[in-house]
DNA sequence: ACCTGAACACCGTTCAAGT
DNA sequence: ACCTGAACACCGTTCAAGT
């Protein structure tokens, strides 16, 4: 063991050590989202967050309210890899959303801890925004009522999180499928007796999360927005 | 202050508190359940539940694997609640269909930290295949394709679950407005040039978590999957 | 005025040791 | 064989005290 050369602080008083950034809010989300993308959100903490920034975890509250604030950040940020490249593409309007929602869909899918987030807690950011409107603008061009396509948008993101979040925490676990085999041990398990229709039906109960079944809840969820109005007009004013 | 007549454990060897009562799972569940009832599930805690049942964390293990195998039979244990009479009643088989899911969504309603619990854990017991057995059974009735009517069950929880989360969650923050207000505040901010569709549907954009939404959700949910079959019959046997 | 060390009040899970 | 005290390795957040 070679003696140490250099105590690992600077010499006395003053330290230089290689170049301690002074913190800034965007420096704390940028060092947060790396964190993320490096080892996934469940090892997105203050505490760590603080030791990889070469402080203390309180310093952090001068820059984020608290660890929901700051999630939402990241997750706003990660948005800027959703591929929007289709709004302005050619071919029809609905493959091009399809394409848009497969892109955000892959995204919490590489990240399933990100997606519990993002189930919970709004992105923060203009990522956020962007996404929104270039669905917006997608369901326009295919001749979407505007007040079908707000709801719609919504119903697209909730679905699209959820289902990221669901998977993605099954195949976390354990050894992949062992919490799924509690399902599905239930479900084939049925009584056919009690639970007939779930007996006759195991296997379409149990199939999907594959992309089919995401293509299917799209297809549906446009054939309907296309079918069903929005509740009455409202009495309401335009406030 | 009276002085303590008798001491908190009794005598000496042998202790008789007020009969401590052997632990078994059941019994661990249904504590963890009332516990959740009456204090919400984000107090659900290894620890705080072993002080109910007065004994140390570690003997749950004994009885559960872990937290998230609690919490799913927590869940389970909630669907009891779950109003299946309208499966038996009179009327249209889609307004008894909206009965039952608007009755599964009102228990995640009034339990924000469970529906997060449930986006994210399927529920174990009988009580979650009696739901979509109901389910099932209404859809039949209704002449959904069997092959929908599987995924279709899937996505209406899938629904109902993630807006309880997503809603529960934003109510339970700060003044009950605060946290919305930031993605409020960045749709009525957003700039009208790069954002043109959000700026113009912006009320459209906020309005909603109401019943409104919900039902018409539901309607399209409906629409969709008898408009859309699902994608092709697939190559593979049946297995 | 701005930042932070240290403390407060918690967590889940494991395992050696007891009965 | 069954149960558990004590320990390990963490958390978020606050606030008095420092610069």
């Amino acid at each position: 063991m070679p003696a140490v050369t250099e105590p690992r602080t600077a010499p006395a008083g003053r330290r230089e050590r290689p170049a301690k950034p002074a913190l800034t809010r965007e420096g704390v989300v940028a060092t947060a989202t790396a964190l993320v993308r490096e080892e996934g959100a469940a090892r997105l903490t203050m505490r760590r967050l603080a030791q990889r920034l070469d402080t203390g975890p309180a310093s952090l509250y001068v820059y984020v309210r608290d660890t929901a604030e700051l999630q939402a950040a990241v997750l706003g940020e990660f948005l800027a890899g959703v591929d929007l490249a289709p709004v302005g593409a050619a071919g029809p309007w609905d493959e091009r959303l399809r394409r848009v929602l497969a892109s955000y869909a892959g995204l919490l899918h590489d990240y399933p801890g990100l997606a519990r987030v993002a189930v919970v807690t709004r992105p923060s950011g203009e990522h956020y925004l962007a996404l929104i409107e270039a669905l917006l603008a997608l369901l326009a061009e295919g001749g979407v009522p505007d007040d079908r396509a707000a709801w719609l948008v919504d119903l697209f993101l909730l679905v699209a999180t959820a289902s990221a979040a669901e998977h993605g925490t099954r195949a976390e676990e354990h050894t992949e499928a062992a919490a799924d085999d509690a399902v599905a041990r239930a479900v084939r398990g049925a009584s056919a007796d009690r639970f007939p229709h779930v007996a006759r039906l195991v296997e379409d109960l149990l199939s999907g999360e594959g992309p089919d079944r995401a293509r299917w809840f799209v297809d549906l969820m446009l054939a309907g927005a296309a079918a069903v109005p929005r509740p009455s007009p409202s009495l309401v004013g335009e406030g």
